[in-house]
DNA sequence: CCCTTGACTATCT
DNA sequence: GAGATAGCCAAGG
């Protein structure tokens, strides 16, 4: 085993584990935040390889939408985690609860 | 070695 | 904003 994959793996993670119920971070955020900037395209693959249950649905895109195909089970199971937890959507993308996002949106809803 | 593969990103049209 | 494009980088064939 690959030294390195051992401690990329375990960083990711850590991190992932405390990602807050309700909150998301993205596939470089939790790279960078495990001390591996650039290593976006990892993570996944660190998160199929963790033995403990994870909360993996809270890892989304930086543009904020899920990395599954739109429709995919993948898809609806994430979707469906981060709404039971109070994740709303507009749309494909997630609308951040700290976000300055307009009013508008929250309240008229996806599209316009 | 060389080439392909990703649950990715930033940048440019 | 939607596509295309080019970086990114470990792993596996």
């Amino acid at each position: 085993m690959s030294r390195f994959r051992e401690k990329f793996d375990h960083q990711v993670w850590q991190v992932v584990a405390a990602i807050p119920p309700g909150r998301v971070m993205g596939y470089g955020e939790v790279a960078r935040a495990a001390g591996f900037p650039r290593y976006s395209r990892m993570v996944s693959a660190a998160l199929g390889r963790s033995p403990e249950p994870l909360p993996w649905f809270r890892v989304v895109r930086s543009n904020r939408t899920l990395a599954f195909e739109v429709g995919s089970s993948s898809y609806r199971e994430q979707a469906q985690l981060l709404k039971q937890e109070g994740v709303c959507f507009d749309g494909l993308k997630i609308i951040e609860p700290d976000s300055d996002d307009s009013l508008d949106r929250i309240l008229w809803g996806p599209q316009e």
